[in-house]
RNA sequence: GUGAGCGUAGCUCAGCCGGUAGAGCAUCGGUCUGUGGAACCGAGGGUCGUGGGUUCAAAUCCCAUCGCUCACCCCA
């Protein structure tokens, strides 16, 4: 018996550890995966049908892109959006990385060490800057700048450091210069602190943004692309994961995915919304979203006639009554007045439902808009509820504002959000006077809500098992796997020779609708033994007919 | 960021007055070499989330930590 030694034992012990998926992320695994596809392809059918077209975006952008487009401060950005620094100086980056940690690694002969990599990494990223490899952006020439500068300030009192630290004089002596370099170290902890921050400001590429949304994805290749001169509004679909740093929550997660839309274009006729909401009703109906609610509202647009003015009055009121508040919402006062009308607290409710509705202050113009859609909303035969309270907090949403709502979702559950965005081309640097609408449905949602109800699609499993035995029977096997997928059914052919009882049970464990029965009578004659599962009726049938019974009984069976 | 609940086999869970880790389902094999879903028999699968403490002895008691879930915050 030999002992291992420990090392050997902590590495196996490493090696074994489990990997998971990252806190957020998740598997779509089968069966789920084909309920996922199903509700996409119904999407894109849907869609196209209204001659909506897909654009793929990429699924990361400049951070900048989002920045502007979520309007929020930066320290949010930050915190709820996977953000990297994109570029190939990894050298520079590592020593970035251990010069802040500076603080940590105090000491005279660390100061100085830590000196020596400050001017290394000055000197390069200077050099990069100067070649444009590292942005040449203003942040960076100030943090550049001031780097150098911090340096220039550091380096005596750093000399200083290291001679006292090897210093062996007199006890008075040595007093002396102890006192020296505390007011010293009081100095360069200024100094180091002033680096730091000089540190975090470089940037060595690209700020990149994981997409935490696609919108503005898409009116930025709109722009991009010069889209406002093709004919007519643009009509534009997407289908894919987006990435926010949540905490996670039933029906929220930090890798989600949505499928949405957007009208860009010239036009903001009350008919295009109406069109936008008759087809996401329509796809809601198809993947048989049962229980679903349509909220409505109109918030104007932002000028002082209209939503500013009404924002003010509704601050102004809820001064008023800020003591029958709780503390998230008098804080709103003042950050975000609209975001009090979406407060859930039940004691809080009437006070809410005293406060002015921007129904009510609207512009001419955008009243007359609202009124337009609920016509044209009749017209289509469309239900809704119209709800004063849906707001959105950014000033380049305009007008209507929707929101459908789903059983089965515990409190996250809105299942789609959508509006008009008529400023937001313009925030994003495109032409005045362009419009846009649309919504964005949180897959995940949907199919939660949709597997809640039970209301599943029968979807195609798996057409054939070919229960084949013997030698013999192995050739005709291959060759009619072979033709029946290549006329699009599915099928399982065992790789293995099976015991005949244990492969029909597999068939049926596989969920196959029938088996095909190869055995030495049907190879030696040419046939085939298709067995019906669902009641064990079988025929003994050449190759066109199981051909054609498999068609006439297999196809055509769509999931709705 | 805040709060609560939960971590034992692939899944659902039992065991928790400390004393050799269990069941059902699932998987694989057998009964059963041309007819599936059943039954019976058997097998594999666990450092009881992880680390530390108390103890002769810890899945069980104590502490810490990590993870999961839900809700709050936020919601583009």
């Amino acid at each position: 018996m030999t002992e291992k030694p420990e090392t050997t034992e902590k590495t196996a012990k490493t090696e074994r550890r489990q990997f998971r998926a990252i806190k957020g992320s998740r598997d779509i695994l089968p069966p789920d995966s084909a309920l996922w596809n199903w509700f996409e392809h119904s999407a894109r059918e849907v869609f196209e049908s209204y001659n909506f077209r897909e654009i793929r975006p990429p699924i990361f952008e400049e951070t900048s892109l989002f920045a502007r487009s979520i309007g929020t401060d930066t320290d949010v950005v930050a915190k709820e959006m996977y953000s990297f620094e994109d570029h190939d100086h990894a050298d520079l980056a590592r020593l970035r990385s251990g010069l802040l940690l500076w603080e940590e690694w105090w000491g005279a002969e660390a100061i100085s060490r830590s000196l020596g990599d400050l001017v290394a990494f000055l000197a390069a990223s200077g050099r990069l800057y100067e070649s444009g490899k590292v942005p040449r952006t203003d942040d960076n020439r100030w943090a550049l700048d001031r780097l150098s500068e911090l340096v220039e300030e550091i380096s005596p009192q750093s000399e200083k450091l290291v001679e006292w630290d090897s210093f062996r004089g007199s006890t008075s002596e040595m007093h002396a210069a102890r006192q020296a370099l505390e007011n010293g170290l009081k100095n360069i902890e200024k100094v180091v602190s002033d680096i730091m921050y000089a540190l975090h400001a470089v940037s060595l590429g690209d700020q990149v943004t994981l997409r935490p949304e696609a919108t503005a994805s898409v009116c930025r290749a709109y722009i991009e692309h010069g889209m406002q001169t093709l004919p007519g509004n643009q009509k534009l679909y997407y289908v894919g994961p987006m990435f926010r740093r949540e905490r996670p929550q039933k029906g929220r997660y930090r890798q989600f995915y949505q499928v949405g839309a957007e009208v860009l274009g010239t036009s903001d006729a009350p008919a295009s919304d109406a069109e936008v909401l008759e087809m996401l009703l329509t796809f809601f109906n198809r993947v048989g979203l049962t229980n679903i609610k349509l909220y409505l509202n109109s918030i104007g647009h932002n000028a002082e006639n209209c939503r500013r003015g009404y924002v003010e009055l509704l601050r102004a009121e809820l001064r008023k009554v800020k003591d029958q508040l709780k503390e998230d919402s008098q804080r709103r006062i003042e950050t975000n007045p609209l975001r009090v009308l979406d407060s859930k607290l039940p004691e809080e409710q009437p006070v809410i439902e005293k406060l002015p509705r921007i129904s009510e202050h609207l512009c001419d113009a955008c009243r007359e808009h609202f009124t337009k859609l609920k016509d044209e909303l009749a017209l289509r035969g469309i239900g809704y509820e119209e709800n004063w309270r849906l707001v959105r907090g950014l000033d380049y949403y305009t007008r209507t504002t929707f929101e459908v709502t789903a059983a089965g979702l515990g409190s996250q559950n809105a299942v789609c959000g959508g509006g008009r965005y008529d400023g937001l081309v313009e925030l994003l640097g495109g032409s005045a006077g362009l419009k846009g609408i649309g919504f964005a449905i949180g897959t995940d949602r949907a199919i939660l809500s949709i597997q809640e109800s039970g209301n599943l699609p029968k979807l195609p499993g798996l057409a054939v098992f070919i229960a084949w035995m013997g030698a013999k029977a192995y050739a005709p096997a291959v060759a009619i796997a072979k033709k029946l997928r290549e006329r699009g059914f599915a099928i399982e052919l065992p790789p293995e020779e099976m015991k005949f009882r244990k492969s029909l049970g597999l068939a049926d464990k596989l969920g196959a609708r029938y088996a095909l029965i190869i055995g030495e009578d049907e190879a030696a004659s040419g046939t085939f033994t298709l067995k019906r599962l669902s009641d064990g009726q079988q025929d003994k049938l050449d190759e066109s007919a199981l051909l054609r019974r498999l068609e006439s009984e297999l196809r055509g069976q769509d999931a709705r």
